[in-house]
DNA sequence: TTGGATGCAAAGATTTTGCAGTTTT
DNA sequence: AAAACTGCAAAATCTTTGCATCCAA
């Protein structure tokens, strides 16, 4: 039935096995950052013998369809979140005002560089960036395979 | 003598080579992001074979120092680049008014991240973040919370 | 049926460390 | 002289791809 993040995925070419399914909800209840190896490891319940290979491609499947982003922190590895739509941010153009939505887990390398080189911690509650849309700075649009 | 960026590498226990200098002389010189790879590059003229460790050192020395900044852009490696303090935003904190200088290169992967996700050129030439400083995040006071 | 996904295996790419000899301070 | 740095070599990590088989649509 049309969750919201099941249409993510499909209308990005992507198909819905138990594994993807796993590995969001994974992602979802650990509510937080999460390296390939982490995500694999809570997976064990289900998956025990999952390959680090599977995680990994349904992990940029995810990240494709809008679901997960990807970010590095400084440790070595990536680590993935779950992007809810709750918290966001705007992104406002300056010439048209045209407004788009920045998930909040957008803003976490900042939020971790701040805190790791100066120990500073950030409050980015209400926040919004300035700034050129795509249609005013006449660049390509992303390439959105499989949109209707 | 003295140069700003001298003091900078010996106050942290660094010392100054030709390697280290002619590295961060190329990071200047370059201008933007570099990898380990185009740096050591760029390093053929004067050392035709520098190895990467050894580039790779120094360049930690150098990030170390402040005088450089690593980030992630997604590209599979690191990149470099020369923190110079002329262009510089604010972080301020909300309770005690202290305000840490954090140089413009910070804020790159996050540029980075709106044009390759969003298509979206920020304009942040006057950037100011609130938060809470090292100083009063270290002493916790509950009565005053920081409101955004 | 068709194209994407899984699992297994291996390769790629980048970052990181060890160590002996050398250089800066 | 002491501590740090270089250069060479190799290792440790993490990411990515190939391919035969399997499954979702």
């Amino acid at each position: 039935m049309g969750s919201h993040w099941e249409d993510s995925l499909r209308s990005h070419g992507h198909r819905l096995t138990p594994q993807r399914r796993a590995v969001l909800r994974v992602l979802c209840d650990a509510g937080g950052h999460c390296t390939l190896a982490e995500i694999q490891e809570r997976l064990r319940n289900r998956f025990p013998e999952i390959p680090l290979p599977t995680v990994y491609r349904n992990l940029r499947c995810l990240v494709d369809a809008g679901l997960a982003a990807q970010t590095d922190l400084g440790s070595g590895a990536h680590v993935y979140e779950f992007v809810a739509d709750k918290h966001h941010h705007h992104l406002v153009c300056l010439r048209c005002q045209h407004v788009i939505d920045l998930p909040d887990a957008f803003l976490d390398p900042l939020r971790e560089t701040l805190k790791q080189q100066f120990h500073f911690v950030p409050c980015m509650e209400h926040f919004a960036l300035f700034g050129i849309c795509p249609s005013c700075s006449g660049e390509p649009r992303p390439a959105e395979k499989g949109t209707a």
